[in-house]
Order: structure tokens, then sequence, then C-alpha cells
DNA sequence: CTTGAGCTTCCAGTAACTGGAGGGATTATA
DNA sequence: TATAATCCCTCCAGTTACTGGAAGCTCAAG
């Protein structure tokens, strides 16, 4: 398979692909001509990148999940681990968004938003130093 | 004062104050021995910026806050319009991440978690490509 | 045989900083 | 007064995870 054909049913655009290999996350051959010749494997574990990438891994966490998927004697707990530090992330970062959420929304409702320059919002973003 | 004292009264790193000159956010004069001379209103200015960065806000944004801030003859629903697209976004950000946190919270909770190498998380990772 | 698509590498840019090197200015201490 | 500790300056490079584009092969179709 050429890189344009893996894109297409990994998902992933060429870049991207390129962009892993440079990287170490995948070390497909090459064709004589100098064409990456990928297989079944580079083609399963670039879909597997990509759906842990979706899952918003990051590429190191990527690159440990990638190891732990290529490693038979791994242990079920090593990619709980992974996963459960990413899940606080995620959990972190959404508590973070609701809150500046709340805060916008305040300042949004109570803006007129009309054509005088009075603006909550502006007040808010300008309020004295302590 | 110099950068050091706006740093602390702001909040920002002084290396981000920097940067936000060089970008053109703000503009101190300098004092003679080349030191930035900073005004009570590039204080006012740092930290707006610091609290619109806090609530979200990319730079672009901020640039056109400071830049209504600056405006007396602003119109409300300028401002208005800035805050609303960012909370929309900031609510698609959030409904992707509790999608994510859902699809892995399922996970983690499948995963046993032993030493075993039977994993839900990465047999759903490396599920078979359509 | 040419044209167009697909492949290659390499360089640069994105967002918003952050770290560090190298060097001048100022302030505190001995 | 000497010196050491801070503070300040600029410039360069690195961060994350790609993405865009240029220059130049190779390959398949007509």
């Amino acid at each position: 398979m050429n890189i344009g054909d893996v894109a297409k049913r990994s998902g992933l655009p060429p870049k991207t692909i390129r962009y892993y290999e440079d990287i170490g996350l995948i070390n497909p051959k090459r064709s004589d001509n100098g064409y990456r010749a990928f297989q079944d494997s580079d083609l399963h574990k670039l879909a597997f990148l990509g759906r842990a990438r979706a899952l918003g891994f990051s590429i190191e966490d990527c690159r440990n999940l990638v190891a732990l998927y290529d490693d038979s004697t791994r242990e079920s707990s090593q990619v709980k681990q992974i996963a459960k530090e990413h899940l606080g992330q995620i959990d972190e970062k959404i508590e973070q968004l609701q809150s500046m959420r709340n805060t916008l929304a305040h300042l949004v409702d109570a803006c007129q938003g009309d054509d005088r320059p009075d603006c909550p919002i502006l007040e808010d973003l300008s309020a004295q130093l302590t």
C-alpha cells in the first residue's frame, strides 16, 4: 500500500502519517522507488493511533499505548494507568472550561449588546487591581 | 515601573509581558537605560489581558477587546459579539471533551487493570477497520 | 510523449508562550 | 570601593501536533 491508500483507510492525512514516521511511531518499509510500502500491520497501527488521538491521548501517551499494544506480555494495569491519568486530565480541563463558561455566560447575559459603549464585559475585564 | 513590578502586580510573567509587546498588544515607553518604563495604563491593560486570557480568549480576540476597551465610541454589541462567539467555542470544546470522557470512562471501567494482558481499552483502540 | 496525479524531502509556520545564553545596569553587602 | 546578587536587555531555540508549500522524482493514462 502507498501512503494515499493508507491515508484513506486510516482516516489520517498523508502529512500526519509521514510525521508519525518522523517521530518514530511507525516504521514502514520502503519500495525500490523510495515510496513507503505499508503493510496491514502499519495500517492497523495508524488506525489505532487515530482512535487514541481522537480520545485526546497525547502523542507521548500514544507512544506508550502502541508499545503496550505491541507487547504481548503487558499488564492491563499499565494501560489502565495511562487511561486513568488521561481521564483525570480531561476532567480537569472540563472543569476549567465550565468555570470559564459560567463567568463568560454571566457577562454576556449582562451586556445589552446595543449601540452604546457601556459594557459589563469590558468593565469586568478591567476591574481594579487589588 | 520596571517589568518586574508590573509582572507582580499584573500576575503575568515578564516573559509574557515582553511577548505582548513583541506582538503589539502593549507599547510601553523606554527609560534611558533601555528598560521598559511601564505606566499605570500599561499595567491596567496587562491586567485586562490577563483576565481575558484566563477566560480563554485568544490573543486575536484580546487584540480586538483591547481595541474596543480603548475606543470610547465602541458599541457594546461588538464586545458582546466577540464574547458570544467565544462562548460558543467553549461550549463546543466542552461537548467534545465530555464525549471523550464518556468513552474513556467506560473503557477504564471495563478494564480489570491487573497483571494479565487482556485489555478492553487496547481492544477498542485496535478495533477492526470498516 | 506528455500530462496529471502521487510520491519524495525539506523548510517554514501555526498559538502562546517558555527557557536559556550572553551581556549590560542597578542595588546591596562587605 | 569592590564585588556579588539581582534585574534588565536581546536573540535564539524549543514546546505540541501537525499543516502548507516548494522543488523535484515516479508512475499510470491517453
